[in-house]
DNA sequence: ATTATGTATACTGTATACAATTCATGTTTT
DNA sequence: AAAACATGAATTGTATACAGTATACATAAT
């Protein structure tokens, strides 16, 4: 476990913040695996800090469905199923699909050319072929578009799936094949998104999205999680 | 402010739960306003805890998005809008969409002559013209039908999504006009799922919630909220 | 042997104490 | 009078202390 410890002096917000994200992203990433305990005292020892936020944290963990509370037992991060995967991009895809109209809709030339400046990005990363850089430029890509829409709590299941899936797309990045095909997506989109084409978009939104999810599915299946 | 407090000793689970529910509960219902400041010590004194527990259930508000959090100031009753409403049930209608078909793969004969017996509390209800009965047989109903689904992080979001509704349930059983519509809907509902008919239940329960939405964001819209 | 019953231990659950920060108020300075 | 600067009350942030509970292991009873 490698947990950086901040100075809260420097750091601007609670550190039961800071162990909520740090926690977070360990068990997202794997680190600390499915079905292990989080004995609070370990963990607040780690962090350097008390065990009063590091509980608010779980809490929070708790809410998020990344860990599972049992009385008087404490918390265990819970595990994933390749169902979940699955349920996890279904929601994802069919929020998407709820959120294109307004997307099309506040649609403007700033973002446009927003989006033209991340594409170019990761057009030297296909090029370069680097893995990490893409996933990360992905990322953002969708973010991107995402936050053109204004339905909040839309965004924010999505949000809270996608954070499920960072743990996953480098298994579908890692695919030469999806890759080359996800990137000429991207473009298309783009296109479509300049033309406002709201039927074209969802058409391919949803194919794109449900391709992810298929690559993952096959990913996982072989390499187990 | 009608907060019970519990004794400790009696309850089987943490109190910072029951917290956490009593200030959902009172959230949801409007007895705690939106923009509220939830202060801890008057809080925790009202409810005869520790400001510990307290903080930990404001955490799980937190992640529920009920209320906001600002450094050093503590939390926010959050707001509701007519969007926000709109937005929320058009995410449990889309959910609804996707585990449908689940449904209507795993209903049972036990399962339908439960169902069953619930549309006939709900006649009686109807009969009487009694809204809050009706109101309450109606959430029972809806969740039945969702718990045959397996797909749990989709039925996550769902119940996430319901306890808003709670708060505009009464609105929309208020219609009397609505209220026996939907009560023959019910009725559809559960001879469909009897034929195993996913195609007409999809397009039925669309309707229905969509329906459910127009009546409650009409009812808002003049009562103001 | 197997079950029951202590008993120690390692946790979680809660309360309290103290530190840090904000905001309002009043005071000084210009 | 306006702005800058203290000052203090209110409130959040964090640490620690103590109480309560479950589990494991040993011991005793059948």
């Amino acid at each position: 476990m490698s947990f950086q410890h901040f100075d809260a002096t420097m750091e601007s917000r609670p550190i039961r913040d800071i162990a909520y994200e740090q926690l977070k992203h360990a068990i997202i990433t794997g680190e600390i695996p499915a079905g292990s305990r989080i004995v609070e005292t370990v963990y607040a020892e780690q962090l350097h800090i008390s065990r009063t936020p590091l509980r608010e944290a779980l809490r929070k963990l708790e809410r998020d469905g990344l860990v599972e509370y049992v009385l008087h037992r404490g918390v265990v991060v819970r595990a994933f199923t390749i169902h979940d995967i699955d349920e996890i991009f279904t929601i994802r895809n069919a929020m998407m699909m709820l959120i294109l109209p307004s997307i099309v809709q506040n649609v403007t030339d700033e973002s446009l050319k927003l989006l033209r400046s991340i594409l170019a990005e990761m057009d030297i990363a296909q090029e370069k072929a680097d893995a990490d850089a893409l996933a990360l430029h992905n990322r953002t890509f969708h973010r991107t578009i995402e936050s053109l829409s204004d339905k909040k709590r839309i965004l924010r299941v999505i949000e809270s799936q996608e954070e499920y899936i960072i743990r996953f797309s480098a298994l579908t990045i890692a695919s030469i094949v999806r890759r080359s095909t996800a990137h000429q997506e991207h473009h298309e989109m783009v296109d479509l998104l300049e033309k406002r084409d709201l039927e074209g978009l969802k058409t391919l939104m949803h194919r794109h999205l449900e391709e992810s999810k298929e690559t993952c599915l096959k990913a996982v299946s072989d390499r187990k999680i």
